[in-house]
DNA sequence: GTCTATACCCCGATAGAC
DNA sequence: GTCTATCGGGGTATAGAC
């Protein structure tokens, strides 16, 4: 029989493809091996178990969400760039439900020991990344003094519970009420965080993301 | 060889011990039958799949949690068992790590296809307890006026998403900071949420558990 | 080096005997 | 209601072809 080879971005690939089809039990060697052509034990040339290609998910996952995020970078001032943040992190998860659900499930639910090292670095630089926008904030007077890491890790922990609560089913409600749902429970939490100069400003944002062009290229 | 009868019951048992050792992958049904000390299609008597008797566990644990905050409404007012409700859900939390990710962990995780209908009722269930210490709040003035399943989701959002956060490994910090992060994290919220007569009442229920001797019995 | 072929053991589930 | 026997599928270690 004719022999061919491979890539280990290939299996990743089609392992990704897998995982957000079935989950975890949607991913199998011997799977990716007959979706690529090959034979199973050849995959472990490029991976020493099949927890390694979860950990290259879980991996990809956290790729995509930083993309997503990546642009709120591109927003003129802090607040919008604060703004763009959270939008992003919300399509993300609204768009990529099972790989969302990924990136906090507990190493046990992706048939792994412990979460390996890679995965929780790139977990913490999410959180870097949004107390990044929060410090920015707090230094232009958006948001009340305090430590840019814990009013930022407030703000994380409600978006993404409301958002687990969500994706999990426990708010039977359509996508499009989630929406109001979250920017009202996201608006009652800042009564506490945000300045007057915050109430003022956040109004005028509503549709920044039309208005800037260079987050529509 | 002997044949012994078995009891539903039991099965959920011993599902229990090993999916709090090992997860999903801890629970097979030979794993079962051994435990015991019976052949594994004699499980098929009580459970037509092994997806049956994952949702027995994590009913298990809806219920382990629900017993948990029972507790609460042994308080003596709204506050107090608004109060000694999100401690309970805490301790919960933190005293059952797996159990607790297991409610919010999404159906792939735990090998199904979808959420059954008793675990999503459970999982409202938890929701509207909440929501109800809420009203009373609100009812008594501690809390400001709004709907009280709006604001309980904005507060459940919050504790469940800090939860997450710290349980994934994402805020490598020990148990005990986290509770001290975690009090504060609440009270920066409540400062939108609560009164003044919340905050006045607050400070004096630091020792509730301590001096209600009704809830250490 | 990189693959194929094979084999081992664990698993979920079913059929049919007692 | 349990057993034995069995099927299909999965992870992965090893041996050997090119």
């Amino acid at each position: 029989m004719l022999t061919m080879t491979i890539r280990r971005e290939d299996i990743l690939d089609s392992a990704c493809r897998c995982y957000v089809e079935g989950g975890v039990a949607g991913v199998s060697m011997r799977g990716l091996a007959r979706d690529l052509g090959v034979t199973a034990p050849a995959l472990y040339r490029h991976f020493a178990s099949k927890e390694e290609v979860m950990v290259g998910v879980v991996s990809e996952a956290y790729g995509r969400l930083a993309g997503y995020l990546h642009r709120a970078l591109e927003g003129p001032t802090a607040l919008v760039r604060f703004r763009l943040a959270g939008e992003a992190y919300l399509s993300f998860a609204l768009d990529h439900p099972r790989l969302y659900l990924t990136m906090y499930a507990g190493p046990s639910f992706l048939g792994m020991q412990e979460i390996p090292e890679e995965v929780a670095q790139r977990g913490c630089a999410i959180g870097r990344f949004w107390n990044d926008r929060v410090r920015e904030c707090i230094q232009d007077g958006y948001l009340k003094p305090g430590s840019p890491d814990e009013i930022g890790t407030t703000m994380w922990a409600h978006a993404h519970g409301l958002l687990s609560l969500y994706l999990r089913g426990v708010l039977p409600i359509p996508e499009e009420a989630f929406r109001r749902e979250f920017d009202a429970s996201f608006w009652r939490m800042m009564v506490g965080l945000g300045t007057t100069r915050f109430d003022d400003a956040w109004a005028g944002l509503q549709n920044v993301d039309v208005e800037s062009a260079a987050l529509t290229p």
